[in-house]
DNA sequence: CTGCATCCTGGGCGATACTG
DNA sequence: CAGTATCGCCCAGGATGCAG
């Protein structure tokens, strides 16, 4: 990987409460809100909430709904409701919502990429729990 | 970014619950995981716990230890007691260990190269909750 | 200095049931 | 189909105090 220097902040201690990376992680910390995020994106950057619920297995419609909203106060994804019988809403990807696909979308390769390390990881922790 | 092709896990819907990525998701689950680690990785893949703790403001003495403690049943972290008085403990990370410092140095530098969105998203917030 | 044992609270999350 | 309202659990995580 590529390691080019950077601002300080970055690297300088102590590691800010609310610096960028923090801030970042804050973002994603919830259960859902990645997986959301990137399925849109894998479905085109739009799509209505049975779709998205039947892409994500274990996802509730409660916890989709409530991970929508808060993306929707961050601007990161629009609410579209269409005026038909039975009702119909589309979800879609805000210009801002597509830039975080970028860094999630290294963070789910890489686990992809790397399955075997995190095989390593279960099987430690199996022996440890002994 | 560069998107080359991938297992068709990766992008074959359902997400599976044991999917690659949700693990991943998982391991770096807990509020100061990544911190920890990645401070380690700063500090030349090793440390004292004091040093560690002041380089990560508003990490209690509790969570690191306990944070510590489940890196080093996953086998990413040892734990080396040095025999003096006072009491010395090292903090290293494992071959294993220094493996995930890529992702998460991946995660860490995008959130500083993109401080700017994260402002819009507050922004956005912020306005919202008027 | 390091680490453990407590105690306690918040809120994330899930299950269920109900409206339009 | 989409969304809301309740209820309640569980546990991450913070504060404090003690021990080696």
């Amino acid at each position: 990987m590529d390691l080019a220097p950077l601002p300080d902040i970055y690297r300088r201690a102590p590691f800010a409460e609310d610096c960028a990376p923090r801030r970042l992680l804050r973002l994603f910390s919830g259960k859902w809100t990645t997986m959301i995020l990137h399925m849109l994106h894998l479905l085109d950057g739009a799509s209505r909430p049975g779709q998205l619920q039947r892409n994500i297995p274990g996802l509730s419609k409660k916890m989709m709904t409530q991970t929508l909203r808060g993306l929707e106060e961050m601007g990161l994804v629009t609410r579209e409701v269409l005026q038909v019988m039975p009702p119909a809403v589309e979800y879609r990807l805000t210009a801002l919502g597509q830039q975080f696909i970028e860094p999630l979308e290294m963070l789910y390769r890489w686990g992809a990429e790397h399955a075997a390390l995190l095989d390593r990881v279960d099987r430690n922790a199996a022996m440890a729990a002994r």
